[in-house]
DNA sequence: AATTTATGTAAAGGAAGCTAGACATGGAGC
DNA sequence: GCTCCATGTCTAGCTTCCTTTACATAAATT
């Protein structure tokens, strides 16, 4: 599952430290999702759909094939 | 994080065991989402969309409050 | 009455998500 | 040079998700 994290992020010129405190999670969560070591759970999911104003599926993508 | 899962299961006739074969996830764990004892992982909550042709968004509500 | 189906629940174990703490690197600015 | 930042990574530990196995109940069927 890849997402488009990193380059909302940017887009806001936000650092993930910022991101992690508006999600209320830890730096290292914020940066293991952006780096696809894991999916962040449907909570979670939700609360970053928040804070983008976007719908899940359109920062979190389905794998191709 | 409330669901309308068992009501649109219901809407199409499926027993949970059907579901869960859909979705290739135990029936257990197909209640256990239904009876609100956990969250979905994302992949899951994405094929749960895929299995019932909906927006994420439509199935899995946000907790009023 | 006996069987089948659907649902709910529980326990134990493995896999995935998340934490705090620490260390390394590269870039920007003194 | 040194010092911040921002990012990436690792570890140990805890919580959440998901599994198999199993048992209980109610409803429908035969």
């Amino acid at each position: 599952m890849k997402n488009r994290l990193k380059v909302m992020r940017a887009e806001r010129d936000w650092s993930q430290q910022d991101l992690a405190e508006q999600l209320g999670v830890s730096r290292q969560s914020v940066n293991a999702i952006e780096t696809g070591k894991y999916d962040p759970s449907l909570p979670l999911a939700f609360r970053i759909a928040d804070v983008f104003e976007l719908p899940i599926e359109e920062i979190f993508l389905r794998d191709e094939a």
